[in-house]
DNA sequence: AACCCTATCGTTAGAAA
DNA sequence: TTTTCTAACGATAGGGT
């Protein structure tokens, strides 16, 4: 979050992974300061790590026992609703990554169609040598869909050319001299 | 932290405080799980409040009581060591908080004094009604150190005119008509 | 190693819907 | 009430010392 954005990842560089974890750690602990006091509230929180000696823990190690014996005390039924908390959190990223992902795949296999098709009218040669039938029957689609969008284009020109200067253009739509009916495609 | 700053005391308001709590506490969970992952430490944290039903727990129960476990087996030596964290942190606010009240404090006198002083010279009565012995010794020395800036200004303007037209003008320092020896006092 | 600096990012108080 | 938006603020990665 600072001159560069990082990877969600353990740090491997062990100095650079040191200085990280001071630096997060006073600020989480000022947080915690933060919502105890602004909103009058018990919390509590222990951080072992491999470079203090010993653990650190907010507000007191008494405190934190005070914080467990009410854990203890509640019923276990909801520990277990608890205990599914962190589950459910990563089960919700890893749906929303692969959602992400989904959309990504969708999005590279539109661009690398469109890619054959315009290359295809620059250079003039087809080169499908790559694609599948599927994939050949999404390029048809595509073709059609940017046809009909140049038809849309030429009926809305031709509205403005009706409106200003009260002329009838007659257009045959480019879609219908490749397929008298993409719909049914 | 946002469009205004505000007290960090416990927010009156009921429903703002329950907003900030959710906000808050949503935000510190999020940097525990980036502590833990980018740091590859254990960390966990409790937090009880009136809004919620159960307390939230992070990372789960178990991990919590493991901890717990593993703060008992700790010397007490060191427990009673820890216990002092949150009793230093405080004295050390507290010192700060105290050095910015002395400083604040001489500030607002500097600036009585000087309100004194300035209302003497552009209405040409003095009021000294207000202030105490030791007080006219702060006001007698903040005369000198203004008389003083005034020499001082004059002398840089005399050779400012002696650098530009090559003329000498001979002027007698106001601070010596008043007291001829001024840090004597 | 331990600090300082700061460009860039993340957080959030308050308003608006 | 809750959600969404954003100006203003805080946190921080990387570099410098």
């Amino acid at each position: 979050m600072a001159r560069r954005k990082q990877r969600m990842a353990c740090i491997t560089n062990n100095s650079a992974r040191k200085t990280t974890f001071k630096k997060r750690k006073n600020n989480m602990m000022k947080k915690l300061r933060e919502l105890s006091t602004l909103c009058g509230i018990e919390a509590c929180a222990i951080i072992y790590s491999p470079f203090d000696f010993e653990p650190e823990v907010w507000p007191s190690s008494y405190a934190i026992e005070n914080a467990l014996k009410k854990l203890k005390d509640m019923p276990a039924i909801e520990k277990s609703r608890k205990m599914l908390s962190q589950e459910s959190y990563l089960k919700g990223m890893i749906s929303k990554a692969y959602a992400k992902l989904k959309r990504v795949r969708r999005e590279n296999h539109e661009k690398e169609l469109k890619a054959v098709m315009f290359q295809s009218l620059t250079k003039g040669i087809p080169q499908f040598q790559n694609l599948n039938l599927m994939d050949m029957d999404d390029l048809g689609r595509l073709i059609i869909q940017k046809l009909n969008e140049i038809d849309n284009k030429k009926k809305s020109l031709r509205e403005e050319v009706t409106e200003s200067q009260n002329q009838t253009i007659q257009l045959t739509p480019i879609v219908n001299m490749v397929n008298p009916n993409p719909h049914q495609i």
